[in-house]
DNA sequence: GTTACTAATGAAGGACTCCATCACAAGTGA
DNA sequence: TCACTTGTGATGGAGTCCTTCATTAGTAAC
């Protein structure tokens, strides 16, 4: 019933002895047939032969041996992570961010568009575009370099990548999103959820690296959840997992509330400021800006007690813009869950603070450029990025 | 980090294209080479050798030709699945059941012992004992047949399947069920919370067959969970996912209160039948059965709605005992969670019944034995049970 | 009964991929 | 200069798959 493919050809198994040396090589140092040979568990004529062939196919290259050691030095190899790019894009209600990186998920550049939740969508759609023309110029090079674009937003998006509701950008409520971008780039565009995009950012390079099962809390003026099961990202059937928000038992809605309105946030000050300050005040002691702290993670344990009970997850990284205070709000927050939860998960802190989006959006795209590869079946060869003719009708 | 080994050795590719042939032969009718040639994408003479190879190692056996087709009659093989047994044990508050199947999953015999919830650890042990060897005898087959013996109980079971905590069967708790079965029986034993399985059962053979993201709701005395997501069992870093039971604000623990307190109950009535008769009262139309189940899925749907929140799974079932009356059920409960969810999931009812739980620990063994065979390495040739020696040291 | 047609069988030859092995090469250190 | 270490390159062999084609065993029509 529907089994992939699994065995097959000759040419299928040197295809994935030719992947397995990929990973083998990718996001490691120049490494020597040897080497390789003991990673792959491939004798060395053979990886031999798959490396000359990957080099011939552009995918690596050999760089100058190493002088020093005993015996003859040996040829070393490389994987070409500079042979594609990829571009990550965040899109949120008050800035639009962009990272450019190569085949590997390093990050080569990064740009930044400060807009406003009422930005029109023309507008914002042009702050998109230069933040990842600044990324191309500061580089060097062209959006033919770019194999994949992946993206994440605010809001609700369908796996066809439609933004059926946004809170945080009122105008991007029904648009769609891939139709525009898709427009806007002659590559591959993926669309996902930003709280989704952190939680594998975490789950590949933050505090949460190496954990199968991971919890990704987005807190801070909004609130968003992002789930990684089994190592990948989780979307639900529908596109809509991790929307605990909803349930109102949970009260997540109207949690940022309890920090914003406390009597120590000065007179005055503007929404989106506030819960910094008592968040602030809470660190030094306050004794009013502690009992808001304690009435917002009353709120706030509620559903991630649920997604925890759930899940059961090894982590749970809590991120965004009030994970900045997780001193203040972890220990209230590691009390309640230890009353209710069966097993109790590690709680940390993100570390990748602003830029969590971005990076998960390049993470995003390297993976699926690994599903890509794995399961190309275009004959014999490795597959070669999709370099789709833009807008070219006569 | 930590990837599989991918490809490899020609033999590799051979033990592949065999696991592809013997999955593509398994739980379907007896097919010949050509058929089979399409479905697994090997040539004919290739199929031709490896069919002979599992032929001779006793995976696959060749009947009779039929007549009546164009052509010359083709050679038709199929999957000895009686090659080896699987056992399935629900061991439950009440009921032990037990099911031996062959490899395919088909059941071919059940048996069931009654115990009471304050049966001491020995003679439970013993009516265990007496449901296989029930299964043996309605077979006539003996343990050295039984390749692995699954086991679904009430509880909190750990990885290592150890009990925890049993709600359900008090002597239970702390209980080293693994090693105890284990000296029992002379085969692989794997041990699993009752309400996983059945999430297992009703997504391999009941009504959620097909889906990847599965909820499974028990619905009872007790209450309990299982998941399937991406069409694997959801156990949770620490094997303690789904456990939504312990949110305080679900109030699903007392939840079937509302039922059993309610006044259509006949006075004297023992509690155990306590909720059906508040059911079949509802079914019927009386007001205060109906005003009693209003209030059971309110608590209810609380759990529910989170779960279904964090997970957007394709289909919910709802099992265990009052599953009976899941058209009283239903109705409310569909109506609540469509107030709450982003997207509704499909709410079914079971209908495997009370072997729900023996069914997926019987599945729960074939896929065990599919991961055996997937990760093979013991040379060519294809894994054969491990036939623990028992007991013997001299 | 004979002939045409269909579908599967079995065997031969060729191509590809992997492995083990061995002589040789290019360094280091005494 | 010599021993030692480590990597390179080439050869031969084994295993697996594919394509092709003559042959076989049935059915259907005349």
């Amino acid at each position: 019933m529907g089994n992939p493919p699994l065995g097959g050809d000759l040419s299928r198994l040197r295809q994935l002895n030719a992947l397995s040396t990929i990973r083998a090589l990718r996001g490691s140092a120049p490494a020597t047939l040897s080497a390789l040979s003991a990673r792959t568990g491939l004798s060395r004529p053979s990886l031999k032969e798959v490396v000359g062939e990957l080099t011939s196919l552009g995918w690596v290259e050999e760089v100058p041996p190493t002088s020093g050691g005993m015996g003859r030095p040996a040829r070393r190899y490389r994987f070409r992570a500079d042979r594609g790019h990829l571009v990550g894009i965040d899109i949120g209600a008050h800035n639009v961010r962009a990272a450019l990186s190569n085949l590997d998920g390093t990050v080569l550049a990064e740009t930044r568009q400060a807009v406003v939740p009422e930005t029109p969508v023309r507008e914002r759609m042009e702050a998109i575009g230069r933040a990842v023309g600044g990324c191309l110029a500061l580089t060097g090079l062209t959006m033919a370099d770019v194999w994949t674009v992946a993206v994440g937003t605010t809001g609700i998006v369908t796996p066809e990548g439609v933004v059926t509701y946004s809170a945080g950008i009122p105008a991007w409520t029904g648009l769609d999103l891939a139709g525009l971008l898709g427009a806007m780039f002659p590559c591959e565009v993926l669309i996902e959820n930003d709280s989704r995009l952190a939680a594998l950012a975490e789950a590949r390079r933050g505090v949460a690296r190496g954990a199968r099962d991971v919890v990704f809390l987005h807190v801070g003026r909004r609130m968003g959840t992002g789930l990684i099961i089994d190592g990948k990202l989780h979307r639900g059937f529908g596109a809509a997992a991790g929307e605990i928000v909803m349930l109102p038992q949970a009260r997540w809605f109207d949690a940022p509330d309890h920090l914003n309105n406390c009597p120590v946030v000065p007179e005055g000050t503007p929404v989106e400021d506030a819960a910094s300050h008592t968040l602030a005040a809470a660190r030094d002691g306050d004794p009013a800006a502690l009992a808001a702290v304690e009435r917002y993670v009353d709120d706030l344990a509620v559903g991630v007690a649920a997604i925890v009970l759930v899940l059961d997850p090894e982590i749970a990284v809590l991120g965004g813009g009030f994970s900045r205070s997780a001193d203040v709000l972890l220990p209230p927050l590691r009390r309640r869950l230890e009353a209710v939860c069966l097993r109790m998960p590690e709680l940390r802190a993100s570390t990748l603070g602003d830029e969590c989006v971005v990076f998960g959006a390049i993470d995003h795209a390297v993976d699926h450029l690994d599903r890509q590869l794995f399961t190309a079946d275009s004959g014999t060869s490795l597959p070669v990025p999709l370099t789709r003719d833009a807008v070219s009708r006569s």
